[in-house]
DNA sequence: ACTCTGCAGAGAGGA
């Protein structure tokens, strides 16, 4: 049977006598995990408790109830204890059960695994790292690795060896896989032809061997493949399982005996993935693939390419107790120091930079310390911030665990996943890949993308067949490209730490790499400044003008503050265009790709005469780049020089922040970066893109929606708000608004501008629905005759939904129609994503709805906004009120408000609203 | 309580 619940108290380590003589054993205090009443997930819990008996063979049974318990940790599972602290979660496989004193307590076994916050799924290579290390393991996490050419060279040989298992033939395989890291190997100065020779070598060791398998007897084999285990909390790829067991390909030379201590490890990992997928794995092979046949060593005999190993009993549960420790300290939060290992750091390449940090960073490390360490708030600065991106982190970590929390059934109303899928077919692709499609029996929504990475599989997504895939095309039938044919009737998210890892490692680089003149600025020990700069930009805009001069005459940093309609992208666009008349090499970030894609093209147009269109160069994914963009995107295949040459030669390159913090763009430097919708960046998403130039110049506003953020912490404020605050005289607020009538701007300019937003124009003041072709205000009622309204619904309870709200905004559309309005003209905005798809079954289809987070940074003639709140306004949804601003600041001619007025009037500024629509 | 965009991925090697 299986124990799972969370610690309840102090642990208590001791030693005794027993007839096999000494024993370490650890009483662990458990609340046992509740597996009681049939609410959700717990059908699931009990499916998996079963599950996990069957598998050893036992009968279904689990502990349950909410009783606190002592399960007793015996021996080597003791040491798993001493990092157990009250809160944490626990799992003991295979656990007996005991009788003591009439309570019933519960002690490993001879079989059992004890693991340790087994939701917390930590990667094979972490765990790879951290045996050989915990201080590299950390290390890696704030660097990253950088890009080199051993590194790139692995990546192919282990691409060239996939594509062997599928059939491919080397030389094809050789040449599209070099060909596809064009770019990388350009940056490394590599010439195609020296690195297909070198992995041409390489391959030779997996062919003769992949030969030798196939002369003995039937194969069977599978390549690359993810596996999550949800009992051991690992998840890794497999480089190939041959006949059930893990082979892991190592581009490096190996002439020992042996296969070295770390590579078992990570086959192991793999063993216990595959083991709990029905497995039964008793060897693994490694596959060194620089030893040749030539390097047979004739007394042993033994020096092959591949090297077979037993995977013991004792191994395996090693790599548990490894992987336990490192989860253990993620989860409480702390650094590694290096004792915790038996690494010799005068052994490691890693000593000199590990050195570095900890002196830097003030931290207890094996190896000692070197330099002075950084100012006590620039440490501060480090330790805040690494702990809010860790969070993050950890809230990744939950939804991975999401994907077996909660079965097929419950997920329909979850929008993580597509479930009843119906599978079409399998077809093979040239170059071996697979295409798969399935065709969509329900109309649910999801959040899935084409060009999303997803886990594809035939009904689970852990405990199934299920692979990697790639979204095509999602319509009414789902076209996946993947590595091996699933029978696909469920595609779940594959959550990714991504970004995570980068904000850490721009976060690092900022702080321990950074220009002490940048660090001063961003701490606020030095007043930015500007160099004067004589000429007029912008003749009939006085802000924009300044905003200009600033950001061209920065010798540090500007702030553009520009708030709705002010011509931010405008702006952005003209001083692009002097600097790069002035000879600068730009980089134009922003969060999203929408935003770049909007900047760039704005940009575009303002560069027509003064550069080459190819010296502009868009960096991003083929799915996240805007169509009319993808002319500029820099391919990633191809000859390295040519596309090397395209980004070096780029005068201009725009990419989302994400894609600054990537190998390839870590390589590049820039005179001045610019980066749009700043107030939406964490500081160390706005890093990633500062840290590439000397100068940079943040545009955005801080009255509308901040970061997007998934726990609750200091992520939450952008670099923009705060610089704004420190260093107001680097900041110029656009003030004159060229997208909405004077009625509608009022309101915002009052609450969220001090009254300092006005229209640009008297004819911007005086729009109104009559400017439109066809379009009479006339023929309208008279409530409705005025740029602001207010529509008064009685609403109804329930949450998130309005009906009623619903049904009148399509009576609103119907009389706008009547007056000549085109739909295409109308927006409509609701706080929530349930009401936005209520609404959206009231109208027609060619109506605008969406959220208010998703309306920022767009416009329309005409909004309908739909509170959906009645009698009440509670809920954070309405607490932001950044969120009101955006909503009533997309409107040009006209504003609609559709409420309840006895829900509005409960909070201040909302009544404020109120007042001001109704007078 | 709700909102929700980025990322190909995880792993590539060197004594």
């Amino acid at each position: 049977m299986h124990v799972r619940g969370t610690v309840a108290g102090e642990v208590d380590v001791k030693s005794v006598s027993t007839s096999y003589g000494e024993s370490d054993l650890a009483e662990v205090p458990v609340r046992l995990a509740d597996d009681g009443d049939g609410d959700s997930g717990n059908g699931n819990e009990s499916m998996r408790a079963e599950r996990l008996a069957r598998d050893a063979g036992g009968e279904p049974n689990v502990a349950d109830g909410h009783e606190t318990t002592t399960v007793t940790l015996w021996n080597k599972w003791a040491e798993s204890a001493d990092y157990l602290e009250p809160g944490m979660e626990l799992l003991v496989t295979d656990a007996k059960e005991e009788e003591y004193q009439g309570e019933t307590r519960y002690a490993t076994t001879g079989d059992s695994y004890v693991v340790v916050e087994p939701s917390f799924l930590v990667n094979v290579t972490s765990i790879r790292n951290w045996v050989e290390c915990p201080r590299l393991y950390y290390l890696n996490k704030l660097s990253g690795v950088p890009l080199n050419y051993p590194v790139v060279k692995g990546t192919l040989v282990h691409e060239v060896f996939g594509d062997l298992l599928r059939d491919r033939p080397l030389a094809e395989s050789i040449e599209a896989r070099v060909d596809e890291r064009g770019l990388e190997l350009g940056l490394l100065g590599e010439t195609p032809e020296a690195v297909a020779e070198d992995v041409r070598e390489n391959a030779k060791a997996i062919e003769g061997w992949l030969e030798q398998g196939r002369l003995t007897e039937e194969d069977s084999w599978r390549s690359e493949q993810l596996l999550i285990s949800e009992t051991f909390g690992i998840r890794g790829r497999a480089d190939a399982i041959r006949r059930g067991a893990p082979v892991e390909l190592k581009t490096g030379k190996n002439l020992k005996k042996e296969p070295r201590f770390k590579d078992k490890v990570q086959a192991a990992c793999y063993a216990l993935l595959l083991e709990e997928h029905g497995g039964e794995v008793d060897t693994g092979t490694l596959l060194y693939t620089k030893n040749s046949v030539l390097d047979r060593n004739e007394e042993t005999g033994d020096l092959t390419p591949a090297k077979d190993f037993a995977m013991g009993d004792g191994l395996l549960k090693f790599v548990v107790r490894q992987r336990n420790e490192l989860a253990a300290m993620e989860v409480a939060g702390d650094v590694p120091t290096g004792y915790e290992g038996s690494a010799k750091c005068e052994y490691c390449f890693e000593q000199d930079t590990c050195m570095v940090v900890s002196g830097r960073l003030d931290q207890e490390s094996k190896a000692g310390q070197i330099g002075q360490p950084l100012p006590e708030e620039e440490r501060e600065y480090f330790q805040r911030f690494y702990r809010a991106i860790e969070e993050e982190r950890r809230e990744v970590h939950r939804e991975y665990a999401k994907l077996w929390e909660q079965d097929a059934r419950e997920r329909a109303d979850d929008d993580r996943a597509l479930i009843d899928l119906e599978f079409v077919e399998k077809r093979p692709l040239e170059g071996g890949r697979w295409e798969l499609r399935a065709r969509r029996t329900s109309g649910e929504n999801s959040k899935l993308r084409e060009g999303d990475l997803v886990l594809a599989s035939d009904g689970h997504p852990v405990r199934g067949d299920s692979e990697l895939a790639m979204i095509e095309r999602l319509d009414d039938e789902v076209v996946l490209t993947a590595d091996e044919p699933v029978e696909v009737t469920r595609l779940d998210v594959y959550p990714s730490e991504l970004t995570t890892d980068r904000l850490l490692v721009a976060m690092h680089d900022a702080l321990l790499k950074g220009d002490e003149r940048r660090k001063d600025i961003l701490f606020g020990r030095t007043e930015p400044e500007f160099e004067a700069i004589p000429e007029t930009f912008i003749d009939n805009n006085d802000a924009q003008n300044e905003a200009v001069t600033k950001a061209v005459g920065a010798r540090d940093c500007a702030l553009i503050h520009g708030p709705p309609g002010t011509g931010k992208t405008y702006t952005i666009a003209r001083a692009i265009r002097a600097m790069v008349e002035r000879g600068e090499r730009v980089l134009l970030s922003a969060f999203t790709n929408r935003a770049v894609d909007n900047a760039l093209e704005a940009l575009l147009e303002q560069l027509e005469d003064v550069i080459d269109p190819d010296r502009v160069v868009r960096v991003g994914s083929e799915s996240g780049v805007r169509d009319d963009m993808e002319p500029y995107r820099l391919e990633r295949s191809g000859e390295p020089e040519d596309r090397v040459a395209e980004l070096q030669n780029a005068q201009v390159v725009a990419a989302t922040t994400a894609t600054c913090g990537s190998r390839v763009m870590k390589e590049q430097a820039f005179d001045v970066a610019l980066v749009d919708e700043a107030a939406q960046l964490t500081e160390p998403g706005a890093c990633a893109a500062i840290n590439l130039a000397e100068r940079f110049v943040l545009v955005g506003d801080h009255e509308q929606l901040p970061p997007v953020v998934r726990a609750e912490n200091d992520l939450t404020e952008s670099l923009f708000e705060r610089l704004i605050d420190c260093h107001p005289e680097a900041g110029v607020m656009l003030d004159r608004q060229y997208r909405m009538n004077q009625r509608i701007q009022a309101f915002a300019s009052t609450e969220f501008y001090d009254g300092e937003l006005r229209p640009a124009e008297p004819a911007v003041a005086a729009r109104n629905l009559d400017d439109l072709d066809g379009v009479s205000r006339e023929s309208l009622p008279d409530d409705l005759r005025d740029p602001v309204s207010f529509v008064e619904v009685e609403g109804e309870d329930s949450q998130y939904t309005d009906s009623e709200e619903a049904a009148r905004i399509a009576d609103l559309i119907e009389t706008y129609e009547a007056a000549g309005l085109d739909r295409s003209d109308i927006g409509i905005i609701a706080p929530f994503r349930a009401q936005v798809s209520e609404i959206s079954s009231h109208v027609p289809e060619d109506v605008a709805v969406d959220t208010v987070d998703r309306f920022q940074g767009s416009s329309q003639e005409v909004i309908i906004v739909s509170f959906t709140a009645t009698g009440t306004l509670e809920g954070p949804i309405f607490e932001d009120y950044r969120r009101i601003n955006v909503a009533l600041t997309r409107p040009k001619r006209a504003l609609v408000l559709v409420g309840d007025p006895t829900a509005l009037a409960t909070d201040p500024v909302y009544e404020r609203m109120l007042e001001w629509a109704t007078a």
